[in-house]
Parts: structure tokens; C-alpha cells; sequence
DNA sequence: TATGAATGAGTATTCATTCAT
DNA sequence: GATGAATGAATACTCATTCAT
């Protein structure tokens, strides 16, 4: 009895909606007007599904971070070699997309700003970060016993390692936004398993 | 004769107000009221001075390109190598500072933001990122050319190693802000050396 | 023959929760959602009930009306003479009550407060309070006629003596409520029979 | 230089007009819109001058308590004995006012519901109420010194009899507002003299 | 009867910008 | 140049009420 409920959807919806108006007019310019508008709904709805813009975002960053997890798990399934894996996990990152994908990737850069000064964001970021850090580490662990001679990093460098990777990534990611004409085309993934490995 | 002009200095403090704020709440956060308050000036003299906001961040963007740039000439003027110059480069940007200077990053990392939507602040913003690629271009064919065998890098060659390490340094930026969490300490200008060059 | 109706009891209920919210955050800060809540109902619900918001609060008006009656109603059964019936009446109102009485104190004096806005809510107000005034007038009476050595009291020195204790009372229920650290502990009831009569 | 402040004059326009408002509409139903159309300023200067709605609100608070104990202090000059003193301090807050006199006493009803639920309000407000204790305690403590033969009342019976008239005098407030219809004309004072003292 | 999603007008508050002094 | 008051549009959020199921 009674209207079921379809709270699910609406939620991605709106989560979609904010990221495609953020991807154009960052977090401040994406209006819970204007998202509504994307989103074709009225705007009160969107606070009856949200408590606040800002569950928006921290909804956003999960899924964005859910998407890239997912992206790779898909790709890797194909994937044999320590060395295979961990090249794949980079071209999952950094592979340009199109449409959604490079929405995607600007609304991340749009995150990373915003978790300067919002510590909420900062805290679903950071926990984004970390997992990513963990399977980065693992991965790199992994190839290396498996492709180096003295096998096994160790503790210092594979974290040195792994935070020069992320860095790189995170960078080309905030590039290929702002700075598109000085970038060369589709090289990141490549260019950094032949710089790095 | 009256009073004599001093927008120069007024314009400058007013800059580095507007970057001060912004470091805590970004550019939308930074209300001209809060920019004139750290400032110690009134609302009003902000407009005499800068016609708009935006402008003001126009003028960041120069004033820290110049400042990097700056501080890269102080240090150059002791080295002797190419391979000197660069690493001198690099340290240049990616030494974490303190005060001023880490507020500069900050500073930066919202800037990169804002270029994204603000049509005016990408284009200026590209230029300083123009001007960056070209010297370190200029020192990165001078080092390839000095220390190895095969000379001079191939034009791609050369884009693809100047936009690898752009990024690098633009992302270590970002995580050092966003999550140094999960960043290991004083690493990066070292790093960067003995992994790409 | 369908579902029984049950709307008497509904209706009661949405008219508790009301009072229950009202008394923490006043008729305004009472949602319907809020309301709905307390009640364990869908909101939708309330307005299958009641038309309006305010046709809510004016059944809680004359709900706690009737509450004060039939407490006093209840206490006077064992009052013989006319002075312990009037003892009762301002005893049955004024009596600090726990939980639920409180409660019925403060929804009262809110009520108050709405009546001065809401010409509807001033009618029934005015309506409880005339019933009222009816009661303590013929108590009064009949109690100075037993007591007085003058037997009964003037029309005006009546009505005036009725203003009396109606304004203390009114003003014991909302100092009890908004500054009860002025107040003495249990006082009211006896202390008004023993400067008054 | 510049241009002079105004702002005590302009924050009491600000708080006359939320008091003009309020007395008809309560105090949610009193708008920042219509609060400063009623003063005649734009909206946005509202919160130029006063940082939140509840911030106009805690002043008039304040402005309405120093308004009743300067009309105290005004018609005091001239009274010799305790006795008058007492009750003209009863007269300066029953005497039914003309115009702004018959607003300040809706406007102090409705803060009175207020600070059942603002904490702050509520705060001032029992700030007021104990100040207007105090006084009232000293004059009533003068007034059985001198009149009556057994002397000074104990503590206990003091602040009974002041808890009294407070209540009383509240109470007077809220139904002329409330219920006018069951009030006799311009009564209080003397009566409350004549039942109480 | 009941549920819970949807609507849309309304609210306090903020803020870039302008203006009077 | 400088001050600080004033403007008015924009914004996130609330909420009584309606509606589809």
C-alpha cells in the first residue's frame, strides 16, 4: 500500500545532475536550481532528498571514487601478470573517456578543490585516497617482486613510489582540464609505466 | 599636486588579502567584505582599486607565476650545470614552504579550479603554464643534451617528458594540500630527479 | 462495509503531537513533517485528517480546554463546601504537573501567543476562556456568599475579582514556563487562595 | 573622511520596526521583508546591521526591559513615600498605553513565547525578569517596613509575594492582548494594591 | 485509509557592486 | 583616495499542501 519508494534513483539522479552543472560551473556555481533544472526535477525535491548540498558532493565522491574502483576491477579481469595488472589500473585512472568519463574527471578535479576548505569532503576524499593507495601498493608490490631482481621494496620506497604515481595522476587529471593545449594526446598511461617501472 | 597615487602597493596588499582568504575558503568564499577586512581597508576602496572581483584574481594568478618564476631565478644564480638548473627548477616549485609560501600553493590549487569556469582567469592562467613549459623545456633539452650519449630529445620526446613532469609537480601540489595524509615528507623535488631524469 | 473508520482517534493523536512538538519548538517551528513524525503517521496522512495546519491547533485549543474542565470536574466531586470547590478549581489549573500536564502548560501558553495573530485561533481562544471565567465566577459567588459577612459581591467587584485570579493564573503558567528560576517551587495554588479570598 | 556612521540610529529604526511588525504577525510571521519595508530600508541592510533576525529580536529584548524601567524611573521623581513607590512601579508596567505603549506590551507577550524555545531569548528575557525581581523586592521589603506593624517579611514570604505580582502583572499583559473582552477597563494597578499589599 | 514523493512559494542570509559623504 | 552605508539579486533551505500509487 501507499507510493513505493524510489528514493534510490532520485539520489543518483541528483548526484548525477550536480556533477554534470559542477563540471561546468564548479560546486559554488552549480545552483540546487540549476541542478534541479538538469535533473528535471523541482527544486524543493532535491532537499527532500538531500539534507544539504553538501550530502550532494559527499554522495558524489563516493560514487566517482565507486566508478574508478569499478572501472579497473572490470578491465583487470582480463589481466594475467603483476605487470599487466598494474598497467591497467593506471590506464583505468588516466585512459581519457569520453562524455561521462570526462565529466567524471573534472568533477573529481572540482572535488579536489573543494576538499581544501570543506573538511567533510576532505574526509570522503581522503578515505578515497587511501583505498586507492592501498591497491596502488599492493599492485606495485606485486610487480615488483615479480619483474626486479632485488624483488621486494622496500616499506620507504614503495611509499615514495606510490605517492609519486598518485601525484602524477592526480596532476595529468587537473591538466588535461585547465591546461588541455599543453598537453600531448593520449600519452599519461603509457608514458608513465615506461618513466616509472 | 595632491595626494600621491599609491595603487601599486594598495592593489598589491589587496591581492595578497584576496589570496590569504582564499587559501581558507576558496574564491567564492572570499567575500570582498572578508578580502578588505584582512586587508584592513574598507569594502568600498577594494572597487576603487579593482573593478571587479574576478580581477583581483586575475592579478593572483600574475603575481604568483612572477613569484615562481622569481624564485627560480634566485636560485639558479648558483648553478653551473644543466643538470643544477633543473634540479633548481623543480626545487623552485615543489619545495613546501612555509607561511607565505604554502599559502601560495593553496592559492594555486584553487586557482586551477577556478580556471576551469572562468573563461578569463583559464586564459592567464594558461599563459603562466605556457611560459613554465617553455623553460623547462629549454633546461630539459639542455640536461638531455649535456648528460646523455644520444643528445638532443626528439620535439615528442621532449612535449611528452616536459608534460610528465608538469603534471607530477601540479599533482604534488594537489595531494599536498588535499591529503598529506597520504604523502610522504619533504620527497618530492628528489624524487622527481632520480625517477625521470 | 470497508475499512472502520478510525478517524476520531487519528485525529487525536496528530492533535497530541502537535502539542508535543509546539511545546519544544513553538506552532511555527511545528512542521507537518515533524508533527507527522511524532505521531508515528505518514505526513500525507495529517492532511487527510485535518484540512490545514490550523485546524489542528484549534482542536488542540479546545482539547486542552476540555482537559482543564474534566480535571477540575474530577477534583470537585469530593468538594463539599464552596470554598474548597474554588480551592479546587485554581488548583486543577494551576498544579504543576508532570509530563504530560507540562506539556499542556506550555502548548497552552503558545497558544496564547497564536491567538494574538490568528483571528481563528482567537475565537475558540476566547471562547475556552469566557467558559472559564463563567465557571470561576460562579464559584466566586457562591463562595463569598458562605463566607462573607456581606453575602454577595457587586456585578463589578465580581468581574473584577475574576480578572484577578484569571491574569495571575495566565501569568503563573507562563513565568513557570519561560523563567521558572524566579518562581518558587509549588506555591501557585495555595498562595493565591491566601492573598486573595 | 568618509562617510559618517549611522548605525545605532539605523539598528533602532531596525528594532522599532521588527516590534511594529511582530505585534500583528508574531515573530516568525514578521519578515525580514516586510520588517524593512515597515522601516523603509532595502532588505539587504538588515543584515547589515544586525548579523541574524534573532540578533533584532535579543535588542529589543534589552530596549523594551530599559523602556519599562525608565517609565518606572520617570514617574518615581515624584513619590515620597514606600507605599507610592511600589505602586507606581506597578502602574509604569500595567497602565495601558497609548499606541506605542500598547505595542511594546504585545511585542513583550510575544517575546515571552519566544523564550520558551530561543535559547537565547530566553536568556535576556530572564535577564529582564530578574532585574524588574530585584526592584520590586526592595520596594515591597520598604513598603512592610513602614506600613505595616510587624515589620521586614521573611525571605520565604517576600519572594512569594513578589513571585506574585510578577505573575499577576504577566498575566495582565497577556489577556488584554489575548482575551480584552473578558478584561474590565483600566483596572489593574489600583486593584492589585488593594487585593495584594 | 495510508504512503511517501512532488510542488512551489516563501524565508533568512550573503554579497558584489554602487554611492553618498 | 578613503569610508562605510545601501542596494537588490541570488542562494540554500523549509514547508504546507497536493498527488500518484
Amino acid at each position: 500500500m501507499g507510493r513505493p519508494s524510489n528514493k534510490p534513483q532520485r539520489r543518483a539522479e541528483i548526484v548525477q545532475a550536480l556533477m554534470q552543472v559542477m563540471a561546468v560551473k564548479g560546486y559554488d556555481g552549480a545552483s540546487i536550481q540549476e541542478i534541479a533544472k538538469q535533473a528535471g526535477l523541482a527544486p524543493g525535491l532535491i532537499h527532500y532528498h538531500f539534507k544539504t548540498k553538501q550530502d550532494i558532493l559527499l554522495e558524489a565522491v563516493t560514487q566517482l571514487s565507486d566508478l574508478l574502483k569499478q572501472r579497473y576491477l572490470d578491465l583487470s579481469k582480463s589481466a594475467e601478470t603483476a605487470e599487466d595488472k598494474l598497467r591497467l589500473f593506471i590506464k583505468a585512472r588516466l585512459a581519457k573517456g569520453e562524455g561521462e568519463n570526462q565529466q567524471a574527471v573534472v568533477a573529481w578535479v572540482m572535488i579536489g578543490s573543494e576538499a581544501v576548505r570543506q573538511t567533510e569532503v576532505k574526509k570522503v576524499y581522503l578515505e578515497a585516497m587511501k583505498e586507492q593507495k592501498e591497491v596502488l601498493s599492493e599492485l606495485l608490490q606485486d610487480y615488483f617482486q615479480s619483474n626486479h631482481p632485488k624483488g621486494k621494496l622496500s616499506e620507504k620506497q614503495l611509499e615514495t613510489k606510490v605517492a609519486f604515481i598518485m601525484s602524477f595522476m592526480e596532476g595529468a587529471f587537473s591538466l588535461s582540464i585547465t591546461s588541455p593545449e599543453i598537453m600531448p594526446e593520449n600519452w599519461a598511461a603509457e608514458e608513465l609505466m615506461e618513466n616509472l617501472l
